[in-house]
DNA sequence: CCGCAATCAAACTGTACAGTTTGGTTCCGA
DNA sequence: TCGGAACCAAACTGTACAGTTTGATTGCGG
């Protein structure tokens, strides 16, 4: 029967977690010490191998904790109103694009994304873990709002798989490939006035 | 004075190299240790600091050849066929699609990928480098070809830039997010039918 | 107030590895 | 055939670090 954790020690955990997700975040697996950890997380190095095996769980445990959160938020998004004609639909995506761009720029994520590409081959299940929920996951919000507006009409395409996939990479690709490499530097989001060029763009093609 | 580098020892110092390559795009920086370099390359460890410095040198140098040689791959397709016709365009579009999707899904380049987001960091130089080659490589090709077309009445559009943002990264789309995480095993790029899908929905967008 | 459980700091152990040193071997030019 | 330059294998050094051990301290339930 597994232990039941009390408030004390479940607390100590998140704390734990909290340090090790700072240090992660900046420094990779690698480069990430336990004492390092330990300190940012203010508890002796001992009590951090009393809450996990090794520095792989403990990695493990703070990636999913942060995957399966920003998973929560996007899902908040995707309960997106239904929409009946062109404005509202331009509306609802040209939202949807500055939201995500939004997120995807905060440094966190930059920096999440990029200790999953680079720790992936050694924690496989992260990585599956990522694909599903986070590029999967906008992907899907789009998709489902996107065949929402064609069966009522306000749209035609043929395969909206494919509608959808011109769609988010064209948002993405204001950020991801640039912003991933530059250090630990921001990346500025595109403006209101070029996100509403795309999806305008975007609307052309499937109107 | 900087002394000539004879014949031989050019030739030691590009067998270096190559071992190194294959293994530092197999374990990424941190996991190749010199030991294993030196074997991969056929050369004791001794020679291999005749030549590098230290390990980090040898590796800059390892990416900044792979990186220029891929540059110049791309820099021949950039010499692509003016277009006076949609048709015309129409098949540019998908060959340079396929053209850029098949080099991209060659294990090696999503390898490659993946040690310069994990290291850049580290070395910023090389993330630099890459934005300047291959990312902005890529588009510019783009971005002369839809100009081109611009200029001869073929499409219509406003911003040539953000056209070429919304067709980069709807190609790329089909491959990044998902391969680059995927451990080592290989990603299929999309059928000829999805691009055709793809360029065709994004023409509809721009004529 | 007692005693146990959680915590702590700090020192310790073992291992992995970058980079060096040593002492030979091969090969090439004179 | 000699001498030196490039190369080799293997052993060595120093450091960084994951994980453990020790022994003291705190704080809470009873």
């Amino acid at each position: 029967m597994q232990r039941q954790e009390s408030a004390r020690s479940s607390a100590k955990r998140a704390q734990i977690q909290q340090g090790a997700t700072r240090v992660f975040l900046r420094e990779g697996f690698a480069g990430a010490t336990t004492d390092a950890i330990a300190k940012a997380a203010g508890v002796s190095k001992q009590t951090l191998y009393v809450y996990y095996r090794d520095k792989e769980q403990l990695m493990v445990d703070v990636l999913t904790s942060l995957l399966t959160e920003l998973n929560r938020d996007q899902a908040a998004l995707a309960g997106s109103r239904p929409v009946d004609s062109l404005p509202e639909l331009r509306a609802a995506l040209a939202d949807l694009a500055s939201n995500v761009l939004e997120a995807v720029c905060r440094t966190d994520y930059l920096a999440l994304t990029r200790v999953i590409i680079a720790d992936s081959p050694k924690v496989p299940a992260i990585g599956r873990l990522w694909a599903k929920t986070i590029t999967g996951g906008v992907r899907s919000v789009v998709a489902d709002q996107l065949e929402q507006a064609r069966r009522v009409g306000v749209i035609q395409v043929d395969d909206v798989q494919v509608a959808t996939r011109l769609f988010v990479g064209g948002v993405l690709t204001y950020v991801l490939p640039d912003g991933i490499v530059a250090a630990g530097g921001t990346v500025n989001p595109p403006s209101a006035e070029q996100i509403d060029e795309l999806v305008d763009m975007f609307l052309r093609a499937i109107t």
